[in-house]
DNA sequence: CCTAGTCGCAACAGCTTCTGTTACAACCAC
DNA sequence: GTGGTTGTAACAGAAGCTGTTGCGACTAGG
């Protein structure tokens, strides 16, 4: 269980509000959410919460209270889901500090991190092109 | 320490390889691969052992045994040593299948799998354009 | 043949992360 | 107020990674 599938459920969940905005039924409860999901409602609030305080989505307090959309779904890129839900590089370099008395020992980090970053880049290209009215256009093309 | 440092690891050992075999010191044993990663020599002999079995590096057994390079480092990519220590994909979909009975839960998965198969195909042509006389020659450049 | 040095592999512990769950306080439309 | 919903903490269970120990298998050299 330990693969990432938080940008899935952010933009399974995103995905829905701007279904349910289009449709004009207002805002969703987390529950809601979670039956399409088939997750908990706790944790889609955590995933949503997290899109939240990256200005993505707007949630309502109290009685009658649920999620919506801050932004057309055209302005919202997978890549702002990825960078809120989830700030982890793809590669990480060693965990403890490689022996410095060895010249490869000395001279890897650098050299992977240029290599690295150039992945990460790539991987940050494609995520921008896509907007979450995208996925959704993709989701109902069935 | 849940990050992905196996890349890391295979890249450094490899390096150190093709450095060994450059200055004409024959084979490497684990434990001196170790000492150079600062690692243990067990962890170097998983990681160099799924090399082995990709067909980069050779053993040899016995006294006097240890590691090489089976080919030139101009000819060994980062894709495959990326393909051969660690072949999990960047981003997951669902755990649990998600409710086919809403819209978006139907057409969620395909959707996703499109633009995740995109930046997968981004990550492996950049690890395809390194070999590991790339990394030596930025490991060697300081 | 025997020995010493090395790999192969299984098993385990410790740590971290992720998902899922329960519980409870805070909040607000009505 | 009341009821429905979010926010958050706490915890359990599963999984993966690193590091470690132990032992059998293998082989160069004497």
């Amino acid at each position: 269980m330990a693969a990432n599938s938080r940008l899935t459920i952010a933009a399974h969940a995103l995905a829905w509000l701007a279904l349910a905005h289009r449709r004009g039924e207002g805002v969703l409860t987390s529950e809601q959410v979670a039956a399409s999901v088939k997750s908990n409602a706790v944790v889609i609030r955590r995933s949503l919460g997290e899109l939240r305080r990256a200005g993505l989505v707007e949630v309502r307090h109290g009685a009658g209270a649920g999620w919506s959309l801050a932004r057309a779904p055209e302005g919202i890129s997978l890549l702002e889901v990825h960078d809120a839900v989830d700030g982890r590089p793809p590669f990480a370099l060693h965990h403890s500090e490689p022996n410095l008395e060895c010249p490869v020992g000395r001279g890897i980090r650098p050299a992977l991190s240029g290599v690295y970053g150039r992945v990460e880049q790539a991987m940050r290209r494609e995520l921008a092109a896509v907007t979450i009215a995208d996925v959704l256009r993709d989701v109902l093309r069935e």
